[in-house]
RNA sequence: GGCUCCUUAGCUCAACUGAAUAGAGCAUCUGACUACGGAUCAGAAGGUUGCAGGUUUGAAUCCUGCAGGAGUCACCA
């Protein structure tokens, strides 16, 4: 039984029996001892100070003493102030090594594939332009956490849904209708998504152009925008997309093609995925039957003008619009109709959308309505919102030109990590297949770790010139030391045997690294239940060098005795599984040289 | 302007539901290569946790006000 729950269930028969103070197990909250104490956890007495009517020493001590009476484990305890600090007995994180050194699947628990899924969205591109720095947060923290929710137990389903329509797209046809002179990726060499993202700013820069003639002529700014030749153009063209014009309908789909080549390159490249692919094409005019029957239901009306709301202002919100005038249905209208559909397909447990914290009130509301509308599951549809990515200067700006361009990035990176490879790596023996796939995962596991280490609902500062680094607190960092580990277990692979460690006595090194692979399940639920990856990026980071410090003054394959010699051998292959599990949920590989 | 979120070392980030002297990395300085892999390790220096109050035995954490920043408040998505 797992020493921590040994211990609450202890204190709590402690807290009855000696004071008739009834806590269960489950609130008592153990934490760990800090390193300028002795002990290895750490029980607050204070909260129960008033009830034993004793002094924070006094009951400190009692329970101490009834704890280390009633369990062989603790081998010991002190008491400083109100802090009752125990002592695990060495026997505990032996018997702890042996039976999970071994076990690959250390710390993630099995999933029920007949369970309720969880269906987490993310991603969620449009297709007139490539991925930028902020989708790439999207979906490093999409895969990324559905890999964690899998690892906590749950049935994970990955879902994307691609904004495939509307006037952004028309944009990028019209203009390469234009002036693209029939270029293709093929003919051009230039990747799909891309392509059609140059032809998207091409129609900004003419529209613009536009714009300012007429306002040279004396039409009002707001007036010019409308009336551009080019702008009333892509909306006829929008118009004839929603009649089934042949003629849009297949420059839409050969142009969407690309993108989606140029797309999937990318995704590959990140090594990201995804269960189901839902296409806004399909799916737009969902939710209007919904907006019909809230109308029945009275909880939406319909204005004057035949535009239909919905009033929220008894939640303290405003009013929404549901459908336009001209009966035409709205980002959110989709949004309710995409939430029914999903929930049908997969009779989800809960539907999770990864997204941005710019649309917090947009979620907020949308939960609201499944509400009004009367589905019991609205409270099953959590927003994971994360932060911005801010560059230097501020935000991404395309007119600016400070968009960083998700391809440009991993290219960017691959290249470091080729030259910083060359500088140290010990991979000479490798093919160059074999060292292009480590430059990747090395670049990869920078880039990866660098953006999930930190909170997912905190704004992040990006410095594209200084900000990614292979030293420190880094990917790099874990995935050497893995390597590292791993050339040493290679060289102990032979004459092991399984041996006896309840003889041996662990030095304070040692004791540090098991305390923290101890933690790795609890450390991974909490990730769950908070939708955090950062805890689970910055545990791999301590175990990691927890794990160095350990190496670097402690003699593995040269200690002398085969009983010591075994187990540090042991605790190695130990903490090579728990790099490879924690690292494995942020979506990054780990190698076994570099 | 209304609402929401944020502000921790020079910089980038930690600190689980309130708990002991607020921790890491980068940058700076000093040590460790006769090596189980130095992409490492050991150490130094660096803080009035934006400011002012309050609650509490105890506050970076909870409450109020103020300052600064971000987001949002579309018949855009």
């Amino acid at each position: 039984m797992n020493i921590i729950n040994s211990l609450t269930q202890s204190i709590s028969r402690a807290l009855k029996e000696l004071y008739a103070i009834e806590q269960a197990p489950d609130g008592i909250v153990l934490q760990d001892t800090r390193r300028e104490f002795s002990g290895d956890y750490t029980l607050v007495v204070f909260p129960y100070v008033k009830q034993a009517r004793k002094s924070p020493e006094a009951v400190a001590a009692e329970i101490g003493a009834y704890v280390q009476s009633n369990l062989d484990l603790v081998s010991g305890y002190n008491v400083i102030k109100g802090f009752l600090n125990f002592e695990v007995a060495d026997s505990y994180w032996l018997q702890f090594v042996a039976g999970g050194a071994a076990d690959t699947s250390f710390g993630l628990k099995s999933t029920d594939p007949e369970a309720a899924p969880v269906v987490v969205e993310y991603s969620s591109p449009n297709t007139n332009k490539p991925l930028h720095l902020g989708h790439i947060r999207n979906n490093l923290l999409g895969w990324s956490v559905s890999q964690l929710l899998a690892a906590a137990g749950a049935n994970v389903k990955k879902v994307n849904l691609v904004n495939d329509r509307g006037i952004h797209i028309c944009k990028s046809m019209l203009a390469w209708l234009r002036y693209g002179n029939g270029e293709t990726p093929e003919s051009t060499g230039i990747k799909g998504d891309h392509l059609v993202g140059k032809y998207y700013v091409e129609f900004d820069k003419h529209y613009k152009a536009e714009v300012k003639q007429l306002m040279e002529s004396g039409v009002e700014e707001e007036q010019a925008k409308k009336d551009a030749p080019l702008m009333v153009e892509a909306q006829q063209m929008l118009k004839h997309w929603e009649d089934g014009d042949p003629e849009v309908r297949a420059l839409w789909e050969r142009m969407n093609g690309w993108v989606y080549a140029g797309f999937d390159e990318t995704y590959r490249r990140l090594g990201v995925g995804f269960d189901k692919v839902y296409y806004e094409s399909n799916t737009y005019l969902l939710g209007k039957e919904l907006v019909q029957k809230g109308l029945d239901m009275g909880v939406l009306f319909r204005k004057d003008d035949g535009s239909v709301w919905c009033d929220l202002t008894a939640d303290g919100l405003d009013q929404k619009l549901l459908l336009r005038r001209d009966g035409t249905s709205v980002y959110m209208t989709q949004d309710l109709g995409t939430a029914l559909l999903r929930h049908n397909d997969f009779g989800a447990e809960r539907l999770i959308y990864v997204v941005g914290n710019e649309q917090d009130y947009h979620f907020k509301v949308l939960k609201l309505i499944l509400g009004k509308l009367g589905f019991s599951w609205a409270d099953k549809v959590y927003h994971l919102s994360y932060g911005m990515v801010e560059l230097p200067n501020g935000k991404m700006k395309s007119r600016e030109g400070t968009v960083v361009d998700a391809d440009d990035l991993i290219d960017e990176m691959e290249q470091t990590a080729a030259e910083m490879s060359r500088e140290h790596g010990k991979n000479d023996e490798l093919s160059a297949d074999e060292q292009q796939h480590l430059y990747h995962i090395l670049a990869l596991g920078a880039l990866k770790y660098f953006i999930l280490k930190v909170d997912p609902t905190k704004n992040m500062l990006f410095n594209p010139a200084e900000s990614i680094d292979f030293n420190g607190n880094t990917g790099p960092f874990i995935q050497y030391t893995h390597a590292r580990i791993r050339s040493i277990v290679r060289k102990a692979e032979e004459g092991r045997a399984t041996l006896d460690f309840s003889k041996i006595s662990l030095n304070d090194k040692e004791r540090a690294v098991v305390k923290i692979l101890h933690a790795l399940p609890a450390t991974i639920q909490a990730a769950a239940e908070a939708y955090s990856p950062a805890m689970v990026a910055n545990y791999a980071y301590d175990l990691a060098k927890a794990y160095n410090s350990f190496y670097q003054d402690t003699p593995i394959l040269r200690e002398e005795d085969a009983v010591t010699k075994e187990f540090r051998v042991a605790l190695c292959q130990f903490v090579a599984n728990a790099l490879k599990n924690t690292m494995n949920i942020l979506g990054i590989e780990v190698p076994e040289r570099m």
